[in-house]
DNA sequence: ACTATCGCTCAAACA
DNA sequence: TTTAAAATGG
DNA sequence: TGTTTGAGCGATCCATTTTAAA
């Protein structure tokens, strides 16, 4: 679809009509009895009715003043908005809170020169509603801003939160994706979408997932007021869940474990946080919990453990640094630390340049004045090249993997299922892509075919067919099948940590990988990671590190 | 997966 | 009148 | 002095309208 195409007349009920028939057609043994009827009672309403009502849905509210309503498609709006309070599908008596909050400054000098108080000119909002509010009393106040305004509010909002929910399958789109497709700002890839999947069998699957949301809410909420009590109450009761045995459910609820131990940690409750973290089986619990543990000699036997089976590049860190200071206490860390030396993970280049606003631009630049040509490419580049070589496993028809046309990447990219799932297709495109001249060729004309269609591993906007080209001609195929390969098993937990640089030397096959930091950066765990395996199978790369000095 | 994440910067604690 | 932030809507 | 650690920040579709604050 092209940019700029007209969108029918109430598109957006359109669209949110069609998300509650498709939710509630795959899901519909998971809807509550009263909310089945909720849904049926919507469709029933009349046109101008559902429009208005959705229109609300779409804005910030959740209180509205009619007065403040007004769309050239909906004709006689008091009459849409009495049917829908009429339906009980909204309300009208709001709070004196809620009614003020809705007042332009402007409306409430008015309304402080009507009531004949004096005040400064040029006071703030905040301080003119003070002024009122306290020189009026409430009941005069409700009473007329009542008589002068028609305050709504739609009601049920959270069964379209769950329609919404069941739709995309998660909570971070909505209808403006429906939008931003029609509108061609956003160019889906034509992938089958599996009709009779389901990414949830039974109300549990969901409401253990909207509890985690919800719990989390709260505890914020609790942590903001200072509220700790409140905040204990949620901790016990996080701690005192069933588990559930959904991949995507137990993740939620460590990494809540992890957020709720680490609020207490800085409260220096170390009992409630070590209760949470021992709970969590996703990092960072176990370092946490090396480190508030009390006794030196059972933090060294965890973190020998971290380090015999690291879960991810930031146990491994932890464990090894960790191991080091307590060295000299600690004769077992001593010991690990002297039966595990470490080499380090690239050479030093060290710059002395005029401060500029990207350290890695200066870096580059230099690079340039050295004889290499290159770019700023991080983890695009890798991401770019996984999203390419990879685009047809991507976006396979594989049970389940697509539910409705929205999808920048399957919905088990970021489960172990992912590679089990298309392990023959990806084992047989990294066969492919040793050969070199198919790279090539492969990156080449599928970043041709599929520019600008949204894939989860391409940000479009910023890459650069020349860095691209650059690239898939320099690298080695056995280094870029033993990268991709490794990002295939991962592909969420392996995007990040890739060096700054991409550089070559323009007509020879030189080519390196540049990891900068400036002064006080320092490398973090998956920089590492992927600096080492570059340099295992034999990549140029090294560590740019940069002092300012003072230009004259 | 935009109450999420990644990488940078800064400052304090630490060795 | 100007500027910036927030909200809106395609 | 250099390193480690934790906290804080920016940046996301974007053109136009509304609102607040000078
Ligand atoms: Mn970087
Ligand atoms: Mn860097």
């Amino acid at each position: 679809m092209s940019e700029n195409a007209r969108l029918p007349a109430g598109y957006y009920l359109i669209n949110f009509e069609t998300m509650l028939r498709e939710a509630s057609a795959r899901y519909e043994d998971l809807l509550r009895p009263e909310e089945s009827q909720l849904v049926d009672q919507f469709l029933a309403l009349p046109l101008n009715a559902r429009r208005l009502y959705v229109r609300m849905l779409m804005r910030k509210g959740p209180w509205f003043r009619e007065d403040g309503l007004s769309y050239a498609e909906i004709e006689d709006l008091p009459k849409s908005s009495e049917i829908l309070c009429h339906q009980g599908f909204c309300e009208t008596e709001a709070s004196l809170t809620d009614m003020v909050a809705l007042l332009k400054r402007d409306e409430i000098a008015e309304g402080l020169e009507r009531c004949g108080i004096e005040f400064p000119k040029a006071l703030r909002r905040e301080a003119l509603l003070q002024l009122w509010v306290e020189r009026t009393s409430a009941d005069a106040l409700t009473a007329d801003l009542r008589l002068r305004y028609h305050f709504l509010r739609p009601l049920h909002e959270e069964l379209w939160e769950l329609v919404s929910f069941m739709f995309f399958g998660n909570s971070d789109q909505d209808l403006s994706d429906f939008v931003l497709a029609d509108i061609g700002r956003i160019h889906y890839e034509n992938y089958a979408v599996d009709t009779s999947a389901r990414l949830f069998q039974t109300r549990h699957d969901i409401d253990f997932l909207r509890s985690m949301r919800s719990i989390r809410e709260q505890f914020e909420e609790a942590k903001l007021a200072g509220n700790a009590e409140s905040m204990g109450l949620l901790t016990d009761q996080v701690l005192a869940m069933e588990p559930h045995p959904g991949i995507r459910q137990q993740r939620r609820y460590h990494r809540l474990l992890n957020d709720v131990g680490r609020e207490w940690e800085r409260m220096e409750d170390f009992g409630r946080a070590s209760r949470c973290y021992a709970l969590s089986q996703l990092p960072p619990a176990r370092e946490r919990l090396a480190r508030i543990t009390q006794d030196p000699s059972r933090a060294c036997a965890m973190a020998i453990q971290m380090a015999a089976a690291p879960l991810d590049p930031s146990e491994e860190r932890f464990a090894r640094v960790f191991l080091k200071r307590q060295g000299k206490r600690e004769p077992e860390a001593a010991r690990w630390t002297q039966s595990h030396p470490e080499a380090p993970p690239a050479p030093i280049l060290r710059f002395a340049l005029p401060r500029q606003d990207s350290v890695e631009m200066a870096v580059l630049e230099a690079a340039r004045e050295l004889g290499w040509a290159g770019f700023f490419a991080e983890n695009l580049l890798w991401n770019a090249l996984f999203g390419l070589v990879f685009w047809e496993e991507l976006f396979a028809p594989v049970p389940g993997a697509f539910v409705h046309t929205f999808q920048n990447a399957p919905m088990d990219i970021a489960t172990p299922d992912f590679f089990t799932r298309r392990e023959i297709a990806i084992r047989a495109r990294l066969a492919m892509i040793e050969d070199h001249a198919y790279l090539v060729r492969r990156v080449l004309e599928t970043a041709n075919a599929k520019w600008g269609v949204a894939s989860a591993f391409l940000s479009w906007r910023h890459l650069d067919r020349a860095m691209l080209q650059a690239a898939v001609e320099h690298v080695p195929s056995p280094v870029m099948a033993s990268i991709l390969g490794t990002m295939a098993v991962n592909p969420r937990a392996f995007s990040s940590g890739f060096p700054d640089l991409f550089l070559y030397k323009p007509g020879s096959r030189e080519w390196a990988l540049w990891e900068v930091k400036g002064p006080g950066d320092a490398l973090r765990p998956e920089q590492e990671r992927w600096l080492r395996q570059f340099r295992r199978l034999g990549c140029s790369v090294a560590l740019a590190r940069v002092a300012w000095v003072v230009e004259r």
